[in-house]
DNA sequence: AGCACGCCGACT
DNA sequence: GTCGGCGTGCTC
C-alpha cells in the first residue's frame, strides 16, 4: 500500500478522480472508487472518512489514496457517497501503525483502521453529538512531591538521551517505589517540550487513583481517558479532544495506543508485564508490542514500567543477546517514608491437618490482626464458591454441556456457572445421575473462604472482592469507598485485589491455593504466578505499619517461592530465561498459533493437517511446523478446538514465512462452520 | 464479515 | 404449490 505522504503527483494529465478507500471487511485489500459527484478529492482527503456503497449498504472507509488508474474495469467502478470532512484527515503516522499492525499481526489493513476508531466514527448514520459542558478545573496544580535519589538517577538516565529519538527504558520498581511519580516528571517534561504524552494502562476502571492523580498534578493539560467502560459519546469525544490536540495527556487501556496524536513525545506503559494489554479476539495484538513500535516510528522514548517485568522486557534489557535494545532503570526502595518490604513467609501446608483449608498460622495471624484494629487479605485466584459439584456415589459431577470444563458452584447467587461460556443452571437438589441426596462442593472459592472465615471469626467484617461482587466499575468504586472507609477487618478475594491500591491498615497477607500453577501444562503459568504473588505481597505493610505476607504451600522448597521470599524478581527472572533458552521458548523462539475450531474436533484437525501441508512451507526451512492438536481445553461453547504451533528463531523469517502461508489458508476450503484465527506471539497455549 | 443467490424438504 | 434451510461466492 502506498504511504500516503508518498503520493507521487499525477503526470498522465487525464485524471480519473478515483479514490481508494480501506473498509472493515476481512479482505487483505482496498477498494476503488469514483469521486462523489461534483467533489473531486484533493490529496488533503487522503486520510478522511468516506462513505461508499459497499454490496447492497453504504460503508465508512478511509481514503488511502487518490489512484491515477485502476486495476478495476471502469464498469465495475461505483461512484462514492461523500467525503467526510468533520474531521482533519488522519495523519502519515497514524497509516504507518496501522500498516504495521496489519502486516505484522496478518490482519487486513482496513480492519486495524477502522475498528480501532471510535464506534460514532465509523457509523454511516452517526448519532447526533451535543456539545459538551466545559468541564471545570480545579484551580492549582498539585505540587510535585521531592524525588528519591533512585527516581532522580533514573530520571537523568532518561533526560540524558531527551532530544535523541527513541529510546526504550524499563523501570523496574517494586509496588511502592516510585514509578508513578517517575512517569509523572517525564510526563511534566514531555508538555513542557510542547508536547502530548500517552500513558497506557492494563485496566483503567482498577486503578481510577491514577487517573486522579494525573490529572490533580496536571489541571491544565486536558487530560482525557480511553477505556471500553466509557459511553459511546464519551469515547469519541475524547479521542477527538486528543486527536485535535487539545488533550496533552492521554490516559487509556489498550485501545488507546492507536488514538492520533499529533504532537505525541512521550509513551509509558505501566505494569507492562499486565497480559490485559494483550487482545485476547479479533486483532491479537500486544499494545506494549505496538506502542514500543510507534515510539520507534514516532522517534520518541517509550518507558515500560513494572515489578515483574514480562520475561521478553526484561530480556531486551538484561540478556546479553539483545546488546541492550532496552535500558534498564531500576528502584530499590519504597517511596514511603519508613515503610519496608513485608516478611514472607512459607507455611508448609503437609506438617499440619488443614481447618477449612486455612493454617493454624494464617488464622492466627488473622486474629492477632484483628485484635489490633489492622486488616487482612487474603488471596485466592478462583471466584465462585467451590469449583464442582459431585456425588460422591456415582461420580457425577457437575460438567458443562457445551464446554469441557466444570460448572463452578456459586452459592451467593444460587447457581451453577460455566466461567468459559456463561452456561448457567439451577443448583440440582439430588444428583441428577443416580438421585444420591448427598451431592457436595469439591474445592474452594472465594464464596466459600468467605463463608470459612465468618465461621472462624464471627466478629469480624468481612468483604469479598472478585468479578461476582465487582462486576462494574461503580460497584468496584463502592467496594474500595467501603475498604478505605475502614469498613472491613478481613480482605477475601482474587487477582483484583492485588492491582494497584493501598491500603494503610493492611498489614496481612495470606495466599492459598497458589500451588496449582507451579505445574501447569502452560509454561507462562509460573510467570503469571510470581507477577501476581509480587503484586498481592506489595499491599501489605505500606505505611508506617509492618507487612507480613503468609503463603500456603505444599511445595515450599520451590524456587518460585525462595525467590519471592528474597523480593528477588532478578533471581527469579534469570531462572526462568535460563529454562527457556533451554526449551527454546520465547523470548528465544518467535511464535505464532493457528487455531481452528468446528462442530467436530476431526474438522478442525483435518484444516490445520491441510494448513501444515502448504507446499512452500519447505522453503522456509528456519520456521517449524508442529503437529496439530486439540487445544487443552479442546471444547468451548460446543466447539471443538484444535491448534498448530509454528515457531522460528527468527523474528523476520516468522514473518516472512507468514504473509505466505496467512493467504494459502484463506484459500483452504473449509467446512462451513469451521472458525479459524492466527494468533502471532500468543501467550495462552 | 454480511448478504445475496440457489437449489432441495415440510407447511398453509 | 411456497417458506426457508444453509452451501457458495462476491463485494470496487
Amino acid at each position: 500500500m502506498d504511504a500516503p505522504q508518498e503520493k507521487t503527483p499525477d503526470r498522465t494529465g487525464e485524471r480519473m478522480n478515483l479514490v481508494r478507500v480501506a473498509l472493515d471487511v476481512p479482505l487483505h485489500r482496498h477498494f476503488d472508487y469514483l469521486a462523489p459527484s461534483g467533489d473531486p478529492p484533493t490529496p488533503a482527503d487522503i486520510g478522511r472518512r468516506i462513505r461508499v456503497p459497499f454490496g447492497t449498504r453504504a460503508r465508512i472507509g478511509i481514503i488511502v489514496d487518490l489512484p491515477a488508474h485502476s486495476d478495476i474495469a471502469p464498469a465495475q467502478l461505483k461512484p462514492a457517497e461523500a467525503i467526510l470532512r468533520d474531521l482533519p484527515p488522519l495523519p502519515p503516522d497514524w497509516f504507518r501503525l496501522c500498516e504495521f499492525c496489519a502486516a505484522y499481526y496478518q490482519v487486513p489493513p482496513g480492519e486495524v483502521m477502522l475498528s480501532t476508531l471510535p464506534a460514532g466514527l465509523r457509523r454511516v448514520d452517526p448519532p447526533r453529538a451535543r456539545t459538551p459542558k466545559a468541564p471545570a478545573r480545579p484551580p492549582a496544580a498539585q505540587a510535585a512531591p521531592p524525588l528519591t535519589a533512585e527516581q532522580e538517577a533514573a530520571l537523568a538516565v532518561i533526560d540524558a538521551h531527551a532530544g535523541r529519538g527513541f529510546h526504550a527504558y524499563l523501570l523496574h520498581g517494586v509496588t511502592g517505589s516510585g514509578k508513578t511519580e517517575v512517569y509523572l516528571r517525564l510526563i511534566e517534561r514531555a508538555l513542557a517540550a510542547g508536547r502530548q504524552a500517552l500513558l497506557l494502562v492494563p485496566e483503567i476502571n482498577l486503578t481510577p487513583q491514577l487517573e486522579a492523580r494525573v490529572a490533580e498534578r496536571f489541571p491544565a493539560a486536558g487530560l482525557v481517558s480511553l477505556h471500553s467502560e466509557l459511553t459511546e459519546a464519551a469515547r469519541a469525544r475524547n479521542w477527538r479532544a486528543a486527536f485535535a490536540g487539545q488533550a496533552r495527556i492521554v490516559l487509556g487501556t489498550r485501545l488507546a495506543v492507536f488514538t492520533p496524536l499529533p504532537e505525541l513525545g512521550l509513551i509509558v506503559v505501566d505494569e507492562e508485564h499486565d497480559p490485559s494489554f494483550k487482545q485476547q479476539d479479533g486483532m491479537r495484538y500486544s499494545a506494549r508490542d505496538v506502542a514500543v513500535f510507534r515510539a520507534r516510528e514516532r522517534g520518541i522514548p517509550i518507558v515500560l514500567g513494572s515489578a515483574t517485568p514480562s520475561l521478553e522486557s526484561w530480556a531486551n534489557a538484561t540478556d546479553a543477546r539483545a546488546r541492550g535494545r532496552y535500558t534498564l532503570l531500576t528502584l530499590r526502595g519504597r517511596a514511603v517514608e519508613n515503610a519496608r518490604l513485608p516478611a514472607v513467609q512459607r507455611i508448609d501446608t503437609r506438617l499440619e491437618k488443614l481447618q477449612d483449608g486455612l493454617s493454624g498460622a494464617l488464622l492466627a495471624g488473622i486474629g492477632k490482626r484483628l485484635a489490633r484494629g489492622e486488616q487482612s487479605l487474603v488471596f485466592l485466584n478462583r471466584r465462585g464458591y467451590a469449583p464442582v459439584l459431585a456425588c460422591a456415589a456415582c461420580g457425577w459431577a457437575s460438567r458443562c454441556t457445551r464446554c469441557a470444563a466444570n460448572l463452578v458452584l456459586h452459592l451467593a447467587d444460587r447457581r451453577l456457572r460455566c466461567h468459559h461460556c456463561g452456561l448457567e443452571q439451577r443448583i440440582p437438589k439430588a444428583c441428577p445421575s443416580c438421585g444420591n441426596q448427598d451431592i457436595l462442593p469439591f474445592g474452594r472459592g472465594t464464596q466459600r473462604l468467605e463463608e470459612v472465615l465468618a465461621a472462624h471469626f464471627p466478629q469480624a467484617r468481612i468483604l469479598r472482592v472478585d468479578r461476582d461482587s465487582a462486576k462494574s466499575r461503580k460497584q468496584w468504586e463502592a467496594l474500595l469507598e467501603r475498604i478505605h472507609g475502614g469498613e472491613a477487618d478481613i480482605l477475601v478475594g482474587t487477582q483484583m485485589l492485588a492491582k494497584g491500591h493501598d491500603f494503610p491498615r493492611l498489614t496481612l497477607v495470606g495466599v492459598v491455593g497458589a500451588d496449582a500453577a507451579l505445574h501447569a501444562a502452560d509454561w507462562r503459568a509460573p510467570e503469571r504466578l510470581f507477577a501476581q504473588l509480587m503484586q498481592v505481597a506489595g499491599r501489605a505493610g505500606r505505611a508506617e505499619l509492618a507487612g507480613e505476607v503468609l503463603i500456603q504451600t505444599q511445595f515450599p522448597e520451590h524456587p518460585l517461592y525462595a525467590a519471592l521470599v528474597r523480593h528477588d524478581y532478578p533471581a527469579f527472572a534469570a531462572q526462568q530465561l535460563a529454562e527457556r533458552a533451554q526449551a527454546g521458548f520465547p523470548p528465544y523462539a518467535y511464535q505464532a498459533m493457528l487455531r481452528a475450531e468446528a462442530q467436530h474436533m476431526a474438522e478442525a484437525i483435518a484444516f490445520l493437517a491441510t494448513a501444515r501441508a502448504w507446499p512452500e512451507a519447505a522453503a522456509h526451512g528456519d520456521v517449524l511446523l508442529y503437529d496439530p492438536v486439540p487445544m487443552r481445553m479442546a471444547r468451548r461453547a460446543n466447539y471443538e478446538r484444535a491448534q498448530l504451533l509454528a515457531e522460528s528463531p527468527s523474528r523476520q523469517a516468522l514473518q516472512r514465512f507468514l504473509a505466505g502461508w496467512r493467504e494459502a489458508i484463506e484459500a483452504i476450503r473449509a467446512p462451513a462452520r469451521l472458525r479459524w484465527h492466527l494468533e502471532v506471539d500468543p501467550l495462552e497455549f
